[in-house]
DNA sequence: ATGAAAGCGCTAACAA
DNA sequence: TTGTTAGCGCTTTCAT
């Protein structure tokens, strides 16, 4: 691979000035410039960003990191931060930490060694991470979860009125036992819309309550779902906190031949791209997931360029999307 | 931030101890590792990654570059890469190409820029960004689809059989005029789907196979559908060669009342997570997308390891899962 | 407007 | 076993 020295020799300048040229100084003899854009063509040079990053200490890489590739929450806020990373001058590196505590402290790691310019990450409750993030002088922001014990700069949804609505939606519809398959304990999206079921049902004495704890993932609303089913006290509908879980819980009830939402009435939190196409369609809690991710990307760039702004946090409407599966 | 030479100055010994220290060599006396250790821990010390890598002259990240990151293909792709990867030492970042050549070229570059290890790439058919990797000594793996012009070790599935499977299906199960909805020219996957497609109708003569090309997204498979459906010769029965496209299909004949499978057959390529979820449910021919993950990640270890070997290309089966959008 | 020279933080010869 | 030293490739004063 050539060096900044091959060119300037090629070019008969100095590496100076190819630095110069190369990063548009306005201060360079045209003559030279056409010199030394000629000579990098002919050598394919390549700037060494590693070099040009550790001279500069800063780069212009962002870490993304999520807690779940396959959910499309992500993959719709990921493109809205991808687009402000964008125009912003910044590449978005995807780091995918699967719920899994480990996985993220390494990323974060990664990041952080790396010299990351900035991270906006979904945390999967590692409190580690967030410790070795707060530590240090790196731009974060949180989305979609709180950090634990972080004061950053935040963008959520409001998890506690967008719960109580599809609530409140399953008691308008007429149902009456309805159960909250939500996820681990320390999560705050699990917490918060837990805490929305909660207050939807506020005649209700504690013990009527019906709630199951799982995780985040399919197979833990599967098996929520089944315990449900064959629990003594079986509910007649089921609000489910986000959408993998939802999905779950669905094939369980389809497998069944559970009636829905006859027997069975279902609302999701999260949107699901062909929550429309199932039959019976899924009455969901949409979030705003691409300008969430813009929002996201937005306050990183104002972080970087004032690191010791006041942390915001900004919170975002959810919105109900009725359809089949409450509607009986 | 602290540098290796506060921790040497802490501890009492030189920075290349320290680094030794780090580093794990087996030479430094028990009593320094101590010392460093403790001085790293109250410093907070975190090596410099682009130092490291800048005297090194090599990185521990691999770039995946994938084309779609809404694509339930790529994200199980993407677990089976990094299951790997994180096995041999490596982290790897992702990079969502959006289907946009010009996006991909921006990653291909940052990528050589920032040395990394090396690179998994679903092209979006970009020459520029395919030529800058095959000029590079960066290792390269291509998956899905062939990189342009290229001789690289390279993971696809048998498109040409797994089509002509789907549409003798469509077939065998009394379809008579079957139409082929398939991807822009000149990407691999788009072409080989159509001729597998091509092969399964061999007493057709040409004008009577019902080609529509478009983009491999849901919005190009809902245009698609649209046209066949108000065509003057209307098919019975469509292949379709992605799962987007395969949503959008089917999302343009639920909004008109089509009957599937009765008024109209469909064979989507590509699994769909949800496509045993829907009414009808889906026939797809599905890859396997983990191991294909897998596998192209195991290439590049080995390439990474043995630059000079011979490019290898290795075709994994499709198969075949017949549902009820295909049974009339 | 251009060049010489220092140094970002780390690792790896080499010397002791 | 440990330390000294050079240098990875680039940018950026500083001097001219």
């Amino acid at each position: 691979m050539p060096t900044i020295y091959d060119v300037a020799r090629e070019a008969g300048v100095s590496a100076a000035t190819v630095s110069r040229v190369l990063n548009g100084a306005q201060t360079v003899d045209p003559a030279m410039v056409a010199r030394v854009l000629t000579a990098v063509r002919e050598l394919g040079y390549r700037p060494n960003a590693v070099a040009r990053n550790l001279r500069r200490s800063r780069t212009t890489l962002w870490a993304v990191i999520i807690s779940d590739i396959g959910n499309p929450f992500f993959t719709a806020t990921v493109r809205g931060i991808e687009d402000v990373a964008q125009q912003a001058g910044y590449s978005v590196v995807l780091c995918n930490s699967d719920e899994n505590p480990a996985k993220e402290e390494t990323y974060v790691a990664a990041a952080l060694s790396e010299q990351m310019a900035g991270v906006i990450i979904a945390s999967s409750g590692s409190v580690k991470a967030a410790k070795s993030l707060l530590e240090s002088p790196i731009p974060v922001v949180a989305i979609d979860r709180e950090l634990p014990r972080g004061v950053v700069d935040t963008v959520v949804v409001d998890n506690v009125a967008g719960a109580r609505m599809g609530t409140e939606h399953l008691l308008a519809a007429g149902y009456r036992r309805i159960a909250c398959i939500t996820g681990p304990k320390g999560v705050s999206t699990a917490d918060l819309r837990l805490r929305g079921y909660t207050e939807a049902l506020p005649g209700q004495p504690e013990q009527e309550r019906i709630v199951v704890r799982t995780d985040f993932r399919e197979q833990g609303g599967y098996d929520a779902m089944a315990s449900l089913l064959s629990s003594s006290d079986r509910p007649d509908a089921v609000f489910v906190a986000n959408n993998l879980m939802t999905v779950g819980a669905l094939r369980c009830l389809a497998e069944r031949g559970v009636d829905v939402p006859g027997e069975m009435g279902l609302v999701g939190f999260d949107e699901i791209p062909w929550a429309d196409l199932v039959r019976p369609s899924l009455t969901t809690v949409a979030q705003p997931t691409y300008e969430l991710g813009r929002m996201a990307a937005r306050l990183l760039v104002d972080r970087i360029a004032t690191p010791s702004a006041k942390a915001a946090t900004v919170v975002l409407p959810a919105e109900l999307r009725p359809r089949q599966s409450s509607t009986r």
